[in-house]
RNA sequence: GGGCGCAUAACUCAGCGGUAGAGUGCAUCCUUCACACGGAUGAGGUCACAAGUUCAAAUCUUGUUGCGCCCA
């Protein structure tokens, strides 16, 4: 056995050095082996960005996914918690172009290849740095199988894809209205951009109407009127009838433009009542554009600068053309005010530019015959979503979902296996990395497609092409279709819902039977972590502790510090109290924490100070551990819950059983919150605060039997409920239930061990019922000396009257517990009526009559003033009981045992009543 | 504008038809031999508002108000 257990819980040495040993002993490994006849469990690793670094969103879906792993794991399921990296296209080749900006360089000055180079180069820099931080987390992933989606094998899964639903109409090549990123000059699909309210404002002008009069335009882009080809007017609009029908001259170039009457685009209490349409540069003007046929005129060039289309503007850059149209327009007197506006920007989630609606030609994805298989396998369950509400958000997106533009003008990605012939301009689609001749004319002047796939179209295929895919080998039929797939429900429609339509169509079946999906992790008031507000936390630093000057100087790098600070103390005050900086507070009490937030709830407010109180409970296991282990020792511990005689014993296993259960429920149903609800109150509120006192006494008692069963039952309960808190605390659970006595034939590590279920405990109600008496008899006991202020070390004679024999009888035999938390010197337990001596307070629950003599003890009567509150509480509840049962119709109409549930509290408060009443003498007589 | 959701103790949230729960915080007492990262006790809530369904509503329905998020 190890050395001696610390005075308090330490956690960094003890997860460094569980993590090592459970690589070593392999025990994150998925089994191949064809004679393997467990029940599988499999759950894809939403990929995290291969050049990325951990934060609390991952850390959040890691430890859900861990704990659903270590959980099926120890129930024996062949489980397959499925590793893996994205290559991320346009994040990672968006940071490696500013790296090349530093040294003035872009990626045309390197060259396609070259510059891929560096970006590999870039990867290795970043080594595992990702991975290494998952490990932090006690991530049991089997880490031999982690798959890069770069990787050969993956990359021709890629092209597979492509060219089958090419070949099956399912992908096509359009010109359309799409996002354009300026900065990084590739389109976006339409879920890559965010838009933000910001300030902007809403600018009117007026154009000339043919044959006279002007009408007045309310625009947030001024400058897009270089390209309007209408404008449009509600049709019930009073105030423009006379227009209908008539054209515009535009001011600075030699166009006439209709006025186009549209009830969809128009809000006529909008702006002016009038909008200026511009179809090739705006979605909604687009549609209007389709309606009433209208010209499309792009006026942007791929930097969005305006092209030769806008005449003398032609070579301005975007936002200073919108300067330069202000001041033509006010030069010819055509401008008629602005005021301050809030309105929706679109900007690339990963270069923060603000996207460009542009006519380019792109390859898309023919979504909806793809979607409607994935939306049937959610409506007839065949695939169930959890926390259910989500189910609703999917079934709208997916009926209304657009064709997705896959293609993306970046040079790091899986580059697009399509091949023009110059001689034939014939399109060869075929999965092969290069290619010698063109398939229709067999010309070898051909040139591959520039762009490269949107990285959400190979992770897409994650579920299979991890597996071996297109072949058919033997982990795909094991691993396939996975059980759950968890992620937070920001990806729902980038990754999920893909997956969903991608594992249907190649594999004939759903990719996952479950999906989970978890909050978003925000600070503690609410708001989204940003690196605007200064409100982001490292995961790192609540695992290891950090001064909050390190925390704020990455949240808010380059600010002042005290500004910084201020910002964090704001974003989570819970802090306020915790001095200077945040503690090491191990994985384990991180981990705790994140499980014990309910997935309904859209939002984790992350809370430092829950995350230091779960450390305390790390720290209460360790030492009731430690307590524990003073007495264990020699205990035999069996696979069955030892035979068990005393009240404690027994109560104590039939309340394991019920934590397990519930525990094992919540995990089955995504509650961890119950399930560690309970677990935290099974191991706080029973184990320690009730059954290590009561066991005290009986360890330090001379009967051999009761010590030798009390000494089994806790080192059977405590061996079994580390074992149940394991998927959600794996390291200090390791750590001491490697110094347990354990079973014959355990494992090497808990993680292999079951995971204790129904059964586990004893069923036993009659203790569980007793145990309560006992409870509250100890309870009113307590209540009385706090109140009377009795010192706590004083010892006070307590009698009980019981009316029950049964019950008086049970209770001499729980003497000694009673004894020990009531701190009483002499306990007499006599009937109703007996003789009592003068002078003290009574209490009255579960049918017994509570005494406690104060004589002598405590200086002054005063007691009245208690039990008038005590009866005037009880009579409240009693009028309330007996309003109830009064009331009309329930008698007759409400089920019988909630009748009798009810005439039986009366009863009860009633009895409660008449010896409170009975005792007002006895408090006044000291 | 369309969709989804939330309003419960000072704070953060569970509960979702039978007379309100947890953690944290607060108050009082206790350094008792596992733990002060501890123990005991206590205070604190017309469950946003209004109407309806029901024997019974925090819980179901509708409306009102306030607040989020997603899509446009």
């Amino acid at each position: 056995m190890a050395e001696e257990l610390s005075k308090g819980f330490e956690p960094k040495e003890i997860e460094r050095h569980w993590y090592a040993y459970w690589q070593e002993h392999g025990v994150f490994a998925a089994s191949d082996a064809p004679d393997d006849v467990r029940p599988r469990y499999v759950l894809p690793m939403p990929l995290p960005n291969v050049t990325g670094s951990l934060h609390m969103g991952h850390a959040l879906m890691c430890t859900i996914e861990d704990v659903l792993t270590r959980a099926h794991r120890m129930l024996g399921f062949n489980t397959l918690y499925q590793p893996g990296t994205d290559h991320a296209g346009i994040a990672t080749q968006v940071v490696v172009e500013r790296q090349l900006k530093r040294d003035n360089l872009t990626r045309h000055d390197l060259g396609r290849e070259k510059f891929i180079e560096r970006v590999w180069e870039w990867k290795g820099e970043c080594g595992s740095r990702i991975v290494e931080q998952q490990q932090v987390l006690g991530l049991s992933a089997d880490w031999d199988r982690s798959v890069f989606t770069m990787d050969a094998g993956y990359s021709r899964a890629v092209r597979e894809a492509f060219v089958r639903l090419h070949h099956e109409g399912l992908i096509y090549r359009a010109k359309r209205l799409i996002y354009w990123d300026c900065t990084a000059q590739t389109v976006l699909s339409n879920l890559e951009v965010d838009s933000e309210e910001e300030n902007g404002e809403l600018y009117e002008f007026a154009y000339p109407v043919e044959g006279g009069g002007e009408i007045v335009v309310a625009t947030t882009r001024p400058e897009t009127m270089l390209g309007d080809s209408a404008v449009a007017i509600h049709p019930d609009d009073e105030r423009y009838t006379a227009l209908h029908g008539k054209f515009v001259l535009h001011p600075f170039l030699d166009r006439k433009i209709p006025i186009v009457c549209d009830a969809i685009l128009v809000d006529p209490n909008f702006g002016t009542g009038a909008v200026k349409v511009t179809p090739a540069h705006d979605f909604n003007d687009f549609e209007t554009g389709r309606r009433h046929q209208l010209e499309l005129i792009e006026i942007f060039d791929a930097e969005g600068r305006v092209n030769a289309a806008g005449g003398s503007f032609a070579g301005l850059e975007r936002f200073e053309a919108r300067k330069a149209i202000k001041r033509a327009l006010d030069e010819r007197g055509l401008a008629r005010g602005s005021k301050n506006h809030r309105l929706m920007i679109p900007r690339s989630q990963r270069t923060g530019t603000v996207v460009e609606p542009m006519l380019s030609t792109q390859w898309f994805v023919k979504t909806e015959p793809l979607a409607k298989p994935a939306l049937e396998a959610v409506r007839t369950g065949k695939t169930v979503i959890l926390p259910e509400e989500w189910a609703k958000t999917y079934e709208h997106w997916m009926t209304n979902i657009l064709d997705w533009c896959i293609s993306r003008q970046l040079w790091w990605g899986h580059r697009i296996p399509a091949w023009y012939c110059e001689a034939c301009a014939h399109t060869t689609v075929v999965n092969a990395e290069s290619l010698a001749a063109c398939e229709k004319c067999g010309s070898d002047s051909i040139r591959q497609d520039e762009d490269v796939l949107d990285t959400w179209f190979s992770s897409a295929l994650w579920p299979f092409a991890t597996q071996g895919w297109p072949d058919d080998t033997l982990q795909l039929r094991r691993f396939y279709p996975a059980s759950d797939l968890e992620t937070g429900y920001d990806i729902l429609f980038f990754w999920v819902a893909r997956m969903m339509m991608m594992g249907l169509h190649f594999m004939g079946e759903p990719p996952f039977k479950r999906i989970l999906l978890h909050s978003l992790v925000v600070d503690e008031t609410g708001k989204k972590m940003s690196k605007v507000v200064g409100n982001v936390i490292d995961p790192l630093d609540l695992i290891y502790g950090s001064e909050f000057e390190n925390v704020v100087q990455k949240a808010l790098p380059g600010a002042p510090l005290d500004e910084a600070l201020k910002k964090f103390k704001k974003a989570y005050p819970s802090t306020a109290s915790m001095g200077a900086s945040f503690e090491a507070y191990g994985t384990d009490a991180l981990r705790w924490t994140l499980c014990s937030y309910s997935p309904h709830s859209k939002r984790i407010p992350l809370s430092p100070k829950k995350i230091e109180g779960n450390r305390h409970f790390c720290n209460k296991i360790w030492n009731a551990t430690r307590f524990a282990l003073g007495y264990v020792e020699g205990a035999t511990v069996g696979p069955d819950a030892p035979k068990a005689t005393l009240l404690i014993n027994r109560w104590l296993l039939q309340r394991l059983d019920d934590a397990c259960v519930e525990a094992k429920r919540g995990i089955d149903e995504f509650r961890f919150d119950d399930a560690t609800a309970r677990l935290y109150q099974f191991f706080w509120g029973e184990l320690c605060d009730w059954y290590l006192e009561l066991s005290k006494p009986v360890f330090a008692s001379e009967d051999e039997a009761p010590r030798n069963e009390t000494r089994d039952v806790l080192a059977y309960t405590l061996e079994a409920t580390l074992r149940a808190m394991h998927p959600f605390i794996p390291f200090i659970t390791e750590e001491l239930w490697q110094r347990l006595p354990k079973p014959v034939g355990s494992p090497v590590s808990i993680a292999l061990s079951a995971l204790p279920v129904a059964g586990v405990g004893r069923a036993d109600p009659d203790a569980v019922r007793d145990m309560a008496i006992v409870q509250a008899v100890i309870g009113a006991v307590r209540t009385i000396r706090s109140e009377r202020e009795v010192h706590p070390g004083a010892h006070v004679p307590v009698i009980l009257r019981v009316g029950d024999d049964v019950l008086r009888a049970m209770l001499e035999q729980e003497r000694m517990s009673m004894e020990t938390l009531m701190k009483t010197s002499s306990l007499v337990l006599i009937r109703p009526g007996h003789e009592r001596p003068d002078g003290g307070a009574v209490g009255h629950v579960a049918g017994v009559e509570v005494l406690v003599l104060l004589k002598g003890i405590v200086e002054q009567a005063g007691e009245t003033a208690r039990i008038e509150r005590e009866l005037k509480k009880a009579q409240k509840d009693i009028d309330a009981l007996e309003k109830k049962l009064a009331a009309k119709g329930f008698a007759d109409r409400a089920p019988p045992e909630v009748v009798k549930e009810t005439e039986e509290q009366l009863a009860a408060h009633r009895e409660r009543v008449r010896v409170l009443d009975a005792a007002r003498s006895f408090a006044e007589e000291l």
